[in-house]
DNA sequence: AACGTACACTTAT
DNA sequence: ATAAGTGTACGTT
């Protein structure tokens, strides 16, 4: 199944079957189709973390499938560096991004949480996009205080 | 099966 | 500001 939903100005396009996730991508159109309501209410700015949902990217068996893993666990709201999940599953920063680069499945592996040292790090299809993940995750997160 | 290259990084000049 | 290290996947022999 596959289907979209609004996210700004952006459309999140979402390929699914049951609770597995198989491929989630930005784009500036409309894709016609139903998503799973984790994505709504993530989408409307409701603290969401996908628990429910599965990625096929955990299971990689390279490097990736622990990396991908790793980043699944940062919270709503928080971020990490390329470096400290490289630390974690002993690899290189450099890893990390390429593994990031090539997420299939973004939001439910929450790739945009990843930052840079020195920089917020990049994003595709536009770190615009990211920026505004993270804001929007910021500003929910803050307005439950 | 081996080789070269591209990188959403980092650290040291 | 720039270059040197870095580890992995992927395309090309």
């Amino acid at each position: 199944m596959s289907g979209s939903c609004r996210f700004g100005l952006w459309f999140v396009h979402v390929w699914w079957s049951g609770d597995t996730i198989f491929q989630v991508v930005f784009s500036r159109f409309p894709l016609t189709g139903m998503v799973p309501r984790s994505f709504i209410r993530y989408c409307a700015g409701k603290e969401e973390s996908f628990q429910s949902l599965e990625s096929v990217a955990t299971a990689y068996p390279t490097i990736y499938g622990q990396i991908y893993r790793e980043v699944r666990k940062v919270a709503y709201g928080e971020t990490a560096t390329y470096g400290e999940i490289a630390m974690k599953v002993s690899t290189s920063p450099r890893v990390v991004g390429q593994a990031m680069r090539r997420n299939p499945t973004p939001l439910v592996i929450p790739c945009h949480r990843i930052v840079g040292k020195h920089d917020v790090g990049g994003f595709t299809p536009s770190t615009e996009i990211k920026e505004a993940l993270i804001l929007m995750e910021k500003k929910t997160k803050d307005r439950r205080k």
